[in-house]
Parts: structure tokens; sequence; C-alpha cells
RNA sequence: GGAGCCGUGGUGUAGUUGGUUAACACGCCGGCCUGUCACGCCGGAGAUCGCGGGUUCGAGUCCCGUCGGUUCCGCCA
């Protein structure tokens, strides 16, 4: 018999009744009632029930299908037929119709899997990644996967029709100090030197700018040498673009074009005019965060101005060495138990900062431990400026800007979903603009790129590269949903004299420099246009559109948080010769 | 690098103040069953409780260490 399929099995409807069609697919189950046995066949498409009855076949069939294990590959020749009265099955797209098997051919006999394929959600996940081909036939993670290729098909699908170039750059490239830890790779050719994967195509996709190709992008792999997290592999995709020709309103305009695209033809959204913009600045002060999760309230409140005078020791001290009283409002938190309470505490600790204060608000009267320290008056200023309501918990931390929206943003996010104030069917999407240029690093005693060396200062705020950098402002974008960065851009420098002031404020000499980036700043020196763009983090998307918690859950091969792959059993130790071609002798 | 949680038949879990045959469900194997769809009914096999050490007359249970998974902090855009 010739096994190849006519059609899948997901795809076997009503139209089809009375033809006759040939499946394939694997055993999803198998139900067997002694004279007829009914089983569902499983492709990607979805399942379709197969009923072999001994009446309408030859007795050699039938004793093959008793033979039938859960996860046989099998091709079978039926007839479809509509189910009969009743005997419809709602929960499946197939389930009016079922196929008469008429023939039936074993393509490929299966063990016993290790779990339980329909199941595999709550088995242990080292078990899951060792048989990772396995959870892949998991409906869940099929649809994770067919999710991701529709996202990449779509990104293409818009960037093409916008002029968009689609060129790739190399995986074998040159270290460099800035930024996360580089994979490196040694080079057999050139003992001794090393090549590094790529933390992303940055100054690529720059040069390609400078090289006239004017509008880029690449669904690409990057690789990080960082320790990982739920939503942090070790090697992850970005939808890199770059345009020439630019100022930062262009390229927000298109990329969210882009991603409302995305989200309107995958999820069927639609995102109602332009994404709203926050300053990095007023995101700091309204959540405390760079990365507002916008779908809830609970803003922070400064409340020094009613606190000038307080002679609660702690509040006079802040605010005489410049710091901040600031407090959010835990609404419907004043039910919370003292160990409740000091469970926050203990977090606002580990944060950073040096206590929380809480006051419990009730009919006419607060809660607190502090409200001895506190006037009448300032107590009435607190809870009025929080907007507390009897049944609330204002929360308060005195202390600097950054430790104060620290502690307080996450605070406001971990409260948020204790206490269900999030809608995950929301999508709420913000770009995050005018980014601080650089950062001082108390490590290592000097500034360092808060986005990375060739973001373009504020026309304005060039002078300050030499004067106060760490007032430079950046032509910086961030995308934020659901307060996950989502990606971030910015608009490049293309002058070279820019260029150097901005590694002299890194603390580069220009010897280091040009042995670093000389190649780079000296194509500025052959016609560079003014260009710009971003790049966005693809498995995060996906995570989010697919709804999930982890990355991985929506990349095919994923990795350990010990960054191992437990299929492959990679990192794995080579062999002696290998080193030896490399010129590479282990230190113990 | 640090902290928390988890680890018991193939899988998911239960296992009392440490006590003798480690329980249940699913899966698996066998039998019965012609309209099931998480089929049903009957029977059966299957576990040195992640690993190592310690306390004890006795350890799945208590202690120490270690390995693996995971979450978070540091790190990372």
């Amino acid at each position: 018999m010739d096994w190849r399929r006519t059609h899948f099995c997901g795809a076997v409807t009503e139209e089809l009744a009375g033809q006759e069609v040939v499946v394939n697919g694997w055993v999803n189950r198998r139900r067997d009632l002694g004279g007829m046995i009914f089983v569902d066949l499983r492709d990607r498409f979805g399942l379709v029930q197969i009923v072999f009855d001994p009446n309408l076949l030859d007795d050699g069939v039938f004793a093959q299908a008793e033979k039938l294990r859960g996860e046989f590959v099998v091709s079978v020749r039926g007839i479809v037929q509509l189910r009969p009265e009743g005997q419809a099955n709602p929960n499946l797209k197939t389930g009016k119709v079922e196929i008469h098997a008429r023939d039936l051919t074993i393509l490929s006999a299966a063990k016993t899997p290790p779990f339980e394929i329909n199941r595999a959600e709550d088995v242990d996940e080292s078990l899951r990644l060792k048989y990772r081909y396995l959870h892949l036939r998991s409906k869940d993670l099929q649809d994770a996967i067919i999710l991701r290729h529709q996202v990449a098909a779509e990104a293409r699908n818009f960037l093409n029709e916008n002029h968009f170039l689609e060129i790739e750059t190399p995986m074998l490239i040159r270290s460099t100090p800035e930024g996360a830890r580089d994979f490196i790779v040694p080079s057999r050719v050139h003992p001794g030197e090393f090549y590094a994967l790529p933390q992303s195509p940055q100054m690529f996709k720059q040069l390609l700018m400078i090289s006239g190709f004017d509008r880029y992008y690449q669904i690409v792999r990057c690789f990080r040498d960082e320790d990982l997290r739920a939503d942090r592999q070790p090697e992850f995709t970005q939808i890199d673009v770059e345009m020439s020709f630019v100022e930062q309103e262009d390229v927000m305009g298109l990329m969210e074009q882009m991603i409302c695209h995305i989200i309107k033809k995958v999820k069927g959204i639609t995102i109602d005019g332009p994404i709203p913009r926050m300053t990095y600045q007023e995101a700091m002060e309204r959540y405390g965060s760079d990365k507002p999760d916008t779908r809830f309230g609970m803003e922070l409140v400064t409340l020094n101005e009613g606190l000038n005078d307080s002679e609660f020791r702690v509040f006079a001290s802040t605010i005489s060495t410049g710091g901040f009283i600031r407090g959010i409002n835990a609404e419907g938190a004043g039910t919370f138990t003292r160990r409740e309470i000091d469970q926050l505490t203990e977090k606002a600790e580990q944060w950073g900062a040096r206590g929380l204060i809480w006051m419990a608000v009730e009919e006419g009267t607060v809660r607190s431990p502090i409200a001895k320290f506190l006037t009448e008056g300032e107590i009435n200023y607190i809870v009025e400026s929080l907007r507390g309501k009897p049944g609330d918990l204002l929360l308060l931390v005195a202390d600097s800007f950054k430790v104060t929206s620290e502690v307080l943003g996450r605070l406001r996010l971990l409260l948020g979903e204790q206490l269900g104030m999030i809608d995950e069917n929301r999508f709420d999407l913000l770009w995050v603009v005018e980014w601080p240029l650089l950062e001082y690093d108390e490590e290592a005693g000097r500034y360092v790129a808060a986005h990375h060396p060739f973001t373009s200062p504020l026309d304005e705020d060039i002078e300050l590269l030499e004067t106060d950098p760490g007032r430079a402002r950046a032509k910086a974008y961030d995308l934020v949903l659901n307060g996950v960065e989502l990606g971030g851009g910015s608009i490049r420098i293309y002058d070279r004299s820019v260029q150097e002031k901005m590694f002299k404020a890194l603390g580069f000499t220009m010897d280091e420099a040009m042995s670093q980036f000389g190649y780079f700043m000296e194509a500025f020196e052959y016609g560079a246009p003014p260009h710009g763009g971003i790049a966005f983090g693809f498995d995060r998307l996906i995570m989010l559109l697919a709804g999930r918690d982890s990355i991985r859950d929506v990349i095919a091969f994923p990795k350990t948080v010990s960054a191992r792959d437990l299929m492959v059993d990679a990192p794995a130790p080579v062999n002696q010769s290998q080193l030896q071609e490399l010129k590479i002798k282990m230190l113990d």
C-alpha cells in the first residue's frame, strides 16, 4: 500500500465525507473496546478519530490495529464518514467526522514514553528537557513553536513591505570589553587568539547603514555569557532593525506599527492609536521602574512637601540629606497580618531599603508603629496624599531617589500580583524615552553606557559629555509590554568627534578606543548617514504573546538555568587532541 | 558567587511524634468488552525513597555534605 498521506489529521472535515483518504501521524490515544478499536491519530494540525471495525476490515488489518500503542507512527487508509447521531465530539476540530479504516501500516513502533505526552506540563523539567523531542509533541509546545513561526513570518512580511533587507552578519566576531561577558571561541589558525560570539550585531548593522543599504533587519541569534533567568537564555533571538536618514520618531513610529501588526495578525487584538510615551524620569517617579507595568495603578507618591518639618528622625534626616520620602497605597491590604507585613519589610531590605514604614488606614485613625512620632497633620497628609481609605495599607520608604524607586517599584509589582490587581488579558504597550546616556558604575569607578556606547546624546546635551556626563540624556527608546522590556533602540552617533567624546566619557584613552573601535570610527569619515534602530527580544515577545512565564517554553531546545542542554548533554569535555590543536591547556 | 523551594515505582503525588508488608491516581502488561472519545470492568508487574556520610536498636522521615531541576538577588539591556 502507498502509505503517503492525502490529508492532515487535523484537516479532515465534513466536506470530505464519503471520500477515501490516507492520514499519517502518531497514536495519541487508543480505546480498545474488544470488538472495535478507536484511535485518535495526531499530527501538527490536530487529532482525528480512526475507527477499526472488524466488519469492514480484513482480519489481518484488525490484528495489526490491536497491536497499536501510544506514540506508534502509522498510516491509515479509510473512508471519511459523518459520525452517527449524537456521537460528535465538540472538543475536537474534526469531531463531526471519523475515518473508517480500510488499511493500516505501522511505520514505526514506539516504546512507552518516559512521561505522558498529553500531561507533560506537570512533569519534572529535567526529564522533559532530556526528552525535549517528546515534550515538543505536546499541544502546548507545538502551539508555542507555531506561534513563534507566525510572529517571525509577520515581522518579515511587515519589514519586507517597508523596504527592509534581511542581511546576515557574522557569528565569529571580535570580543569587546563593553556590555555583557562574551562567549569566546578559540582560533585554530591563530593559536592564542579568540573570536567572540555576538551579543548583538550592533556595529555590523551600523556599518551596513554606512554601506548604503538604508534599511536592514535580521532575526538573529545573540549570545551572552551571563547567569540565566526564566526570561534569559545564553543564546536568544532578536528582531534587529536599523534605518538610515531617520530621527527617533521615525523609528518609533514604524516599529510600533510593526508590533501592532504582529499582535493583530497572531492574536487578533487591535491596539488603538499611538502607543503612549513616557520619559524615563516620569517612569521612575510614578512607577519606580524603567519598564513600568501600566496595567494597574498603585503609583508612587513623593511626600517630602508635607513632611519638611517632621520631627520624626528618619524623615528629618532623609530630608536634610536631600533624600526622598515616597510611598504607595496597597489598597485593601490593611488586613495583612503582622507576618505578611514583616515579609514585605524583609523584601524591602533585601532590595536595599533600610526599613519599610507601614500604616494601616482605619476608620478615622491609622495603625502604625511610627504613628506616635508623627503629628496628626502629618498623618493626615500622608493618608490624603496616598488617597488612603479604611482597609488600605500605606507603605513608605525614606532614602535616595534611586533606592526609593527601586524598592517601592518592586513592592508595587509584588503587591499588584498578590492583590490580584493585574488584568492578564491586557496588552499594555508603552514607550520609555529620554534615557540617561551614562550611568555611574561604583564598582568600576567610571561611567558606563546605559544603552551602548554608540547611542547619540540629545543634541542639546552633547556638551554635557565633557562637563557633566551623568546628566546627559540619550536619543534612546525602550518598548515595554506589560512591564517587560520588549525592545530597545536609539539614534546612533554618526559623527566621529561625538563618538570620541563618548569614549572619553566612558574612560577610554584615545589609544584604547582606537585599538578596539578604530575601524568603526574610521568608517564615520567616509560618509556616514544619520541612522538609528532597535532590537526586540524575540523570545520574550513570543513568551508574552503565548501567555507563558518562561522563554524556555517558546524555544525549541532551551538550556537549563545552569546553562546545560540536557538532551545533547552540553557543554562537555573535548579530546586532548582538540585542545592540542588549539594550543589550549587546562589550568587544573 | 549568594538565598529559597523541589527530588519517593515509568509519571504525578501521599507517607503521622523516626517503628516492622512504602499508599493512591495515571501509565504499563494480561484477560473480558461492537460506539468509545480521560472508554469501562477484572487481574498483575513495577520503588534499595537523587547520591554520599552521620545520629539511632531502627531513617523515606532527623543532621551534614553533594548532585540535579527551578525561582529570586548579584550579574545581564
